[in-house]
DNA sequence: GGCCAATTGACTTTCTTTGACCAACTGGAT
DNA sequence: ATCCAGTTGGTCAAAGAAAGTCAATTGGCC
């Protein structure tokens, strides 16, 4: 067994259904498994990505930690497939814009949130100097985070509050 | 738990509701935690900043005192002033979720929007091949076209519609 | 042998804590 | 009114404590 397969199902053990979320120190793992710290960065990267249903937050610093969350979809079936299917590595905007509509048509986003979303996406926003095929791959990295944040939601809890002033 | 959380959480349990106010003596705090007065100094700088929605006056000499204010502002004009000054050509990603926490809590987005907003401007996102000045440049540009999208909206039509089916 | 995944370690970045030194008030003595 | 001592708080740089990055090597598997 290797090592990186050991160090992932030690977490994935600590992982269990009523713990979707752990904490742990790099060191301390690091020297458990008496591997190179960053050997638990490559473990991170290649098993508990987005895509893997993982978030990865951390600190760095004196009490420093890493938490790995998994991560609990309560959206539809379909916003995932979305996902997987339409968005892949790399999206024009013209594309995103008519996925950005699907969504609200079905109600899987508000129409605010559609804005929101299609904000993020559009060629304006993404105009820093860079070639056209890695900004499209930077369009489908932004939607697909920005989808997968709407899958983690409960939908319900979503209505805006009482409409600020527009003074 | 880092001394500087115990600190923060500390002067947040005195900042009620009905309490928006607090005045402290440096160097009392600082002998109550046992530790260094610049301590409080720090923890004050990184944690209770306008981003985060406070105001500190001080006074040195004799009675002299630190003044935590938590501050309210009034509706769209703290998202034209984001816009036009505080987001500016660049911006790191531990600024904008501060903003955006400060956004959430004065109800100018919900929740959800929020978590779109942070998801757009993660580093996670914005991980293509690029360097860090240009990401900072680029998660500026996000946010703003974002925010103001947000102003465009008559947000009272924002609310969620039916929550999508779970299946 | 060539390719890809895994491993390592040197170097970097971020966050925290401390301490030495500085600046601003207050109040009393002159 | 001036000056001085004492009392606060402010600044800044250095040290310490994690975690992140990246490129070079290693090790299996066709």
């Amino acid at each position: 067994m290797r090592l990186s397969d050991s160090i992932e199902s030690f977490i994935k053990t600590m992982l269990t259904q009523e713990e979707p979320e752990v904490e742990l120190k790099r060191n301390e793992l690091a020297e458990y498994f008496k591997c190179a710290p960053s050997q638990i960065n490559y473990v991170l990267a290649t098993r508990f990505t987005l895509d893997d249903g993982y978030v990865i937050e951390s600190r760095r610093g004196g009490g420093g930690y890493i938490r790995i969350v998994r991560v609990v979809y309560s959206g539809s079936q379909r916003l995932q497939y979305l996902i997987r299917e339409r968005i892949g590595d790399a999206i024009t905007e013209a594309e995103a814009v008519r996925l950005i509509g699907q969504l609200e048509e079905q109600k899987l986003v508000t129409a605010c949130e559609g804005s929101i979303l299609r904000a993020a996406v559009s060629d304006t926003a993404l105009s820093v100097p860079m070639p056209e095929a890695m900004k499209r791959a930077q369009r489908a990295k932004i939607l697909r985070a920005m989808l997968t944040a709407v899958t983690r939601q409960n939908r319900s809890e979503c209505q805006g509050e009482a409409a600020p002033s527009m003074t």
